[in-house]
DNA sequence: GCCGTTTTCGGCCCGACTGTTTTCAGTCG
């Protein structure tokens, strides 16, 4: 059992035993169990198997460790049927509505018999919900609104979306005079690989016309909240976008607060109590005193809590909180670190720009090296190398090696992994390569065993040197294969070979929790935009911010070394 | 149910907005 299944589980614990209007510290420590488990870097499966504890997992205590056993071990939870059980049909069906709550589900299932979306849309129409004691016409017309925002609520968009989307909505605010500090906040500056709704924050001199324009903005499709330092509205693609804005002086604490994680801000409080110190979106207050500190900068804010600086992309609620206390966090790798892409196409496959343009750009990036990574010819469609060619433009790549000193060109391959896990091109060949990037395209559905064993194979191969998109998952369009994923990284480490994180948006491959783990067990990894045309050599700073997610310092990704250096590690 | 350089018992994050209310509960992020 995956971990995103067992958050699920005790997300429903929590779920029901609010419903039951259980002590709420109860359904708390439920809730963040399940928050905790859902962004753990290792499959609990695997801790389990190597006899390591669960009580190391913050929030979880001697009952859930207790728990997850069971469920892990008989697949069931004998609590967790219990009350199910317990509970009337359908109730959970009814919080996943925007609007409805533990209460109203309770009231709703108990008095009206509901135990579905349709029944409460009938009972809605019908005039029944209205007349039910503090519910009235207008929450009742709000609840209709939310089953329908539900049905038609689109799926998660990968990130790589939403920033035109951000910047089209920031570049009108930001005309509006006495606006500024305009910015993405929430899950966007966290850089989680999808995005449910965008969370925009600023500081103005008169925060309540900036929020006028903002609901009047001709993307806006409709107007959930409006008051004078917030709103929501639903954009014309059916996005969800919050504004928040306060005054100037409290920038540093507004964007603390907005960017999360929800349960990076819970433990930071909880820590900050301890202190005496009371956090909110204002500033920090003093229990005692009662008197407020406003931060200018979020830095400021970190370091009044004694804290070293958490980058956003850490901050979700795992140890971070601790490490940065101790003064343990790593420095996370940045944009200014990366030296070269080692994933790229050109018109020899399928690739959209001759060799000598895609060189000619990757210089302009301020590159000192390029891995030129074209298909081969097993796949088809992409119009792949066979042997033949791949030595023609070998020829190529020595001769504009000779012609361009400012930047080194690695002849290399994107070889595909043939169902059997063979490789696509002879030995002979791959061995004349100064790198090979091995990875599948098809037969992707091979069940675990038979894919794992597969890519294992692949990465035994002698001349493989990086894994390229190690699940063959295309965020909301395609899911990951059923490989086991520990099982590779362990293949990985036991020989030396680097796994890729794929940079394009639609992929992001190996994912945040992989490139943690991969890490953990001291697995090089490489940064590939697999750019098909050279303005996609910008999608680099998507894979940067995976890999930050990830904790990775710049010594844990190849794209960080020197030219020489990269050579070496190749050539072990 | 979890947790502890103030505690193994007694705490547990904070505020905005809405609707149904005569002072606040419910929901959300």
């Amino acid at each position: 059992m995956k971990n995103t299944q067992i958050a699920r589980v005790f997300q429903d614990i929590a779920d029901l035993l609010e419903i039951k209007a259980e002590d709420k510290f109860k359904i708390r420590a439920y809730d963040r169990a399940a928050r905790t488990i859902e962004h753990l870097p290792k499959e609990i499966e695997i801790m389990l198997a190597e006899g390591e504890s669960l009580r190391d997992i913050p929030g979880v205590g001697d009952a859930i460790e207790k728990k997850i056993t069971e469920l892990v071990s008989t697949g069931k939870l004998e609590y967790f049927e219990k009350l199910k059980a317990d509970s009337p049909s359908g109730i959970t069906e009814l919080l996943d509505i925007p609007g409805i709550g533990p209460k109203t589900a309770q009231v709703l299932t108990s008095q009206l018999g509901i135990q579905s979306i349709d029944d409460l849309e009938a009972a809605i129409k019908s005039g029944e919900v209205a007349e039910l004691s503090h519910i009235g016409e207008k929450k009742a017309e709000a609840i209709l609104h939310g089953i329908e925002a539900l049905r038609r609520k689109d799926k998660r968009i990968p990130i790589g979306d939403v920033f035109p989307i951000i910047e089209d909505i920031l570049g009108t605010l930001r005309t509006i005079p006495g606006v500024k500090n305009l910015t993405a906040a929430g899950s966007v500056r966290r850089f989680s690989e999808t995005v449910g709704d965008i969370d925009l924050m600023g500081t103005a001199d008169n925060p309540e016309t900036v929020l006028k324009a903002f609901v009047a903005l001709p993307q806006v499709k409709e107007i959930l909240v409006q008051g004078p330092t917030k709103a929501s509205v639903i954009l014309a693609g059916g996005l969800q976008a919050d504004l928040r804005i306060v005054e100037h002086d409290s920038y540093g604490s507004l964007i603390q607060y907005f960017t999360g994680s929800k349960q990076h801000n819970i433990l930071l409080r909880q820590y900050a109590l301890k202190k005496g110190l009371s956090l909110s979106e204002y500033g920090i207050t003093d229990v005692n005193t009662g008197i407020i500190e406003k931060f200018a900068t979020e830095e400021g804010f970190y370091v009044r809590l004694g804290l070293q600086y958490i980058q956003p992309e850490i901050r979700e609620g795992q140890r971070e909180i601790e490490m940065a206390e101790r003064k343990a966090l790593p420095r996370l790798i940045s944009r200014e670190d990366i030296r070269g892409d080692f994933h790229v196409h050109t018109d020899w496959s399928d690739g959209n720009e001759s060799l000598k343009a895609m060189v000619l750009s990757a210089q302009k990036m301020g590159y000192t090296y390029l891995a030129i990574t074209d298909h081969s010819a097993g796949l088809g469609i992409a119009h792949g190398l066979n042997e033949d060619r791949l030595k023609k433009q070998m020829q190529e790549i020595r001769k504009l090696n000779e012609q361009s000193p400012g930047i080194h060109v690695f002849s290399g391959v994107e070889v595909d992994i043939k169902a059997d896990g063979s490789l696509d091109l002879p030995d002979k060949i791959l061995a004349q390569l100064d790198i090979v990037i091995a990875a599948i395209h098809s037969a992707i559905n091979q069940d675990t065993e038979t894919i794992t064993r597969r890519m294992i194979r692949a990465i035994e191969s002698p001349h493989v040197d990086i894994i390229a998109h190690p699940t063959c998952r295309l965020i909301g369009e395609r899911e990951p294969s059923a490989i086991d994923m520990e099982a590779v990284f362990q293949a990985a480490a036991r020989h030396h070979k680097i796994l890729e994180i794929n940079c394009a948006p639609s992929r992001l491959d190996l994912k945040d929790t992989h490139v943690f783990r991969a890490r953990e067990l001291g697995v090089m990894i490489a940064l590939g935009t697999d750019s098909h045309r050279s303005e996609q050599f910008n999608y680099m700073r998507f894979g940067v911010n995976v890999a930050r997610r990830g904790w990775c310092q710049a010594k844990d990704v190849l794209n960080t070394r020197s030219l020489n250096d990269v050579f070496a590690y190749l050539k072990r």
